[in-house]
DNA sequence: TAGGCCATCTGGTCCT
DNA sequence: AGGACCAGATGGCCTA
């Protein structure tokens, strides 16, 4: 079952590591594409970068087929000096070194586009998915890591996994920024993710289950400190705690929030010690007091679901929070719903936790 | 201004 | 020989 969750997943880290091999068809396209506006400037560019280096470049022993080149290096073997032997720069072969490194620049260029190409398609199928706020390169590499390594252990294990310990393997060496960002998404994920549905679909439950959850994001207390903003990464920027309209697999539309939700909220899920694991963890009263909530949640309107749940807005909030007040739709109202084609292995996912 | 992230250039190395 | 890959250097952009 799970089976197809890798065939999913893993030929983009597949692709990943291995897209060297994939040169043609889209790749190709996008060799053209990029080549053709990039060359211009760039190789103007590299023009000008070139005249410190291009002499080393051509002492480095390239052109040995020139012709002359036989006849210098014997002419030159009375010199002192050993190593490399100074060739004469002809402008033929000022010009052929030129040409050599532009297009070697050409398909550097190309090189990383691909590569930044299949990190696109990783940051699609990883928990966490923004096309406004792109995990950095880094993050996305690390996330997938650990998303592998929980299906895998989900398959090993064949059975359903703690939440909390779910997340903290997802979250495990992330920033906290994108802990954040993922915790937060998971949260959100969880509730059709790790709940049981009732037949109307609208009411859920946690069963033997310390993490209730809920719509609404959570800023842990150490959150609140600058460094912990996902503001601190230029790709996880977003007015709203980060969340931009990052797509979350399994999520549920926020318009598919269940009225008496509001009385599910209860301790976020702390991660890596940005959230709190449970009431008991992070629930004193005094944590309590300084719980943050986002109001990532278009289900209701700001006004209402502040005045039903009596929410504080936490640093990012505050940038969120006069949104809110505005009856701006909140955080999620850019946020789409799951990429279709990935929908059905968190289907998978849902039918193997709720068996 | 510092720091993070990124794109690009560049030279070296390895492989076919 | 030429291409792929890699890592260092550099500069731009952005935010705190």
């Amino acid at each position: 079952m799970l089976t197809r969750l890798f065939s999913e997943v893993l030929p983009d880290v597949q692709k990943l590591s291995g897209w060297v091999e994939n040169s043609e068809g889209e790749d190709s396209k996008t060799k053209e594409e990029d080549m053709g506006p990039l060359q211009d400037d760039d190789l103007d560019d590299g023009d000008a970068r070139e005249g410190g280096s291009r002499d080393q470049s051509e002492m480095a022993g390239d052109d040995v087929d020139d012709e002359d080149c036989g006849d210098e290096n014997e002419g030159e073997d009375t010199a002192e000096k050993p190593g490399p032997k100074k060739r004469k720069m002809t402008p033929a072969r000022i010009e052929r070194s030129k040409v050599r490194r532009q297009k070697a620049n050409a398909r550097e260029r190309t090189r990383m586009h691909d590569l930044n190409s299949a990190l696109d398609n990783l940051r699609k199928v990883v928990p966490c998915y923004s096309k406004t706020q792109k995990l950095s390169k880094i993050e996305t590499l690390r996330l997938a890591k650990n998303y592998i390594w929980a299906l895998g252990e989900i398959l090993r294990n064949g059975k359903r996994p703690d939440v909390v310990s779910y997340v903290q393997t997802l979250c495990k060496g992330l920033s906290q920024p994108t802990t954040n960002l993922v915790a937060g998404c998971l949260q959100l994920n969880s509730r059709n993710f790790l709940t049981e549905q009732c037949p109307d679909g609208a009411r859920f439950h946690v069963p033997n289950s310390s993490f209730s959850v809920h719509p609404y994001s959570y800023q842990c207390p150490r959150l609140s400190s600058p460094q912990c903003q996902p503001g601190s990464s230029r790709h996880m920027r977003t007015h709203n705690y980060g969340y931009g309209d990052a797509v979350y697999p399994g999520a549920i539309s926020p318009e598919y929030d269940s009225p008496d939700y509001g009385g599910h909220h209860s301790s976020p899920v702390c991660v890596n010690g940005n959230f709190s694991v449970s009431q008991q963890e992070c629930g004193s009263p005094d944590t309590d007091m300084n719980y943050h909530y986002a109001m990532h949640y278009s289900g209701l309107s700001a006004s209402r679901a502040t005045a039903v749940h009596g929410l504080a807005f936490g640093t990012s909030g505050a940038r969120s929070g006069s949104a809110h007040s505005e009856n701006v739709p909140p955080p999620f109202h850019d946020m789409h719903l799951l990429h279709h084609d990935r929908t059905p292995v968190y289907e998978e996912l849902n039918v193997l936790y709720h068996n």
